[in-house]
Formats: C-alpha cells, sequence, structure tokens
DNA sequence: GTAGATGCAAACTTTTTGCAGACTG
DNA sequence: CAGTCTGCAAAAAGTTTGCATCTAC
C-alpha cells in the first residue's frame, strides 16, 4: 500500500511545516487547513499516515484534555531530543553533546536504549523562567 | 474548594497504587474499579483531580489513539526522572546522578529548567532490547 | 484500469455536564 | 448545616467507518 500524493496531504505537510516544533490540537489543525478545501476525515486519515511513518508525534499536555501533534520531519530534529516548555510551548534542542551524555549515562546506569524521536524534555525555558 | 475523602476516591486511590509506574487506559481504569462501586463520571471526576494535584500523569502512546494515565505519587518516584519502555510499557527511574547531571547540563547549555515530574525518557528497556 | 484517497454522513467512543439526592466535616 | 461528591442520563466532543465517487500512477 503506497501513498499517493494527494493535493489533500500537500496542503497538510505545507501546512504542518510551517509549524514545526509546535503542538497543535487537532482541532487547530482541522480548522487551520479547512479553508484550503480538506475534509475532517481526510486530516485524521492523513495525521495517522504521518505518525505511523513517523513524522508526526502525538503528544498530551498536562491539566488539558486535547490531542496535540507536533511535525518532527524537519532536518534540524534529525537525532535531536526535544525540549518543550510547560508555559509557552515553544520547542527547541538539546545540544548534541548533552544529547549523547545522557545516552550513555543510560545506557551505563541502567542498560536502557533512549529512544531519541520519542522522548519530550519538559521544564520552563528562560524567557517563561525570568517572568 | 477541599476535597472530602470519599469512598470512591479511595477505591480509585488504592486501584491506581497498585498500579503505580504501569500506564493504565481510562477504560482499564474505569472497568478496573467498577466492580467496587464507582459510576464512570465519579472515575473521570477524580482522574482530573488528582491530576490537577500533581499525583497523576496524563501519557499517550505512539500508535495507539487512548488516554492513559499513570500514578506519580509514590515515594520513589519523588524528584526521579522515569524512563519509559515503547516496547513493553514497564517504567523506571533515572539514577540521581544522572538525572542531576542532566539538569545542570540542560541549565548550562540552553538555560533551560527541567520539570523531572513532567519528562518521560523513552526506549527500549534491557530486556526488551535483547528480545 | 486499478489501487488508493476523498467527502459526506452516520456510527461510535470518549468525556463532560446538569441535577437531585447522599455524604463529609 | 454548608459545601462537596455521587450516580444517572443526556449532551457534547472527538474519532472512525461505509460507501459512492474521484484521482494518481
Amino acid at each position: 500500500m503506497k501513498n499517493y500524493s494527494t493535493k489533500q496531504r500537500a496542503i497538510l505537510t505545507e501546512f504542518l511545516e510551517k509549524h514545526t516544533d509546535e503542538c497543535l490540537s487537532t482541532t487547530e489543525i482541522i480548522s487551520g487547513v479547512a479553508e484550503h478545501g480538506i475534509s475532517e476525515s481526510a486530516v485524521y486519515r492523513n495525521l495517522a499516515s504521518l505518525e505511523s511513518e513517523g513524522k508526526l508525534r502525538r503528544v498530551s499536555k498536562a491539566g488539558d484534555r486535547k490531542t496535540y501533534y507536533q511535525y518532527v520531519d524537519c532536518c534540524d530534529c534529525k537525532g535531536k531530543i526535544h525540549l518543550s516548555c510547560i508555559k509557552c510551548g515553544r520547542t527547541s534542542h538539546l545540544t548534541a553533546r548533552t544529547g549523547n551524555l545522557l545516552t550513555e549515562n543510560l545506557a551505563a546506569d541502567s542498560d536502557f536504549l533512549i529512544d531519541k524521536k520519542e522522548t519530550i524534555i519538559y521544564g520552563l525555558c528562560k524567557q517563561c523562567r525570568d517572568n
């Protein structure tokens, strides 16, 4: 079963790429692309397919019952662990050095093999901490 | 608005404590306590309240659209970062040493203040990696 | 031409809410 | 007694699915 490149999939992907490293709720995505001509069901089907391809990650926020998605297919993200601010929602990346050190320590301490793509470190970014 | 200690809240808490560090879906929780006499709505209300007290964390699993909950109020969990195996679902803890090192590196690299309670590191545990 | 994808509407599932009665402190 | 919580049933929200039609390759 291969993917056809349809207009709808392109619109959705373009929208997600514009919002790389932001967490978007399903509702936001649906209404964000609706005007360009995609039905709700096509959005759901494409989100599921992008997720299974590993280009999209579903995340949940504390104290909020909605489903959020984050596009993680950009080259910046490759092999990097995400940092996500619980206050402003913005995402950045762990430096390779600290990431590698963590990977090594996890292996040494607990024989645990980290999945960098799935892991998100939550906390406060510099700006939000200062305010 | 203070919490009354009701029979239902006690049943739910006891159930969750029995499954510390496991991820339970809402459905599993509801059916797990139903026989002891709690309505679905009371479960939802108590889950929400435990979550807002920080005793419970909502998590989502890749490729699965359900909502999961993890009880993080046990003393073992205090101040420790969780490791969660994406294959078997079991959870363990990052050693204090590696946790502190990570905290320091995050502060030094990115001025990022980690929230240990919210952060989950995903990957493969020793057993699952070997099989 | 065929495998896939889409839109729509209906079916489901999950979660929230209103309300009267029951319980806690 | 006042403030909360519970169960139930109804409502709302979120997600999936069947089907006829359309599109990509």
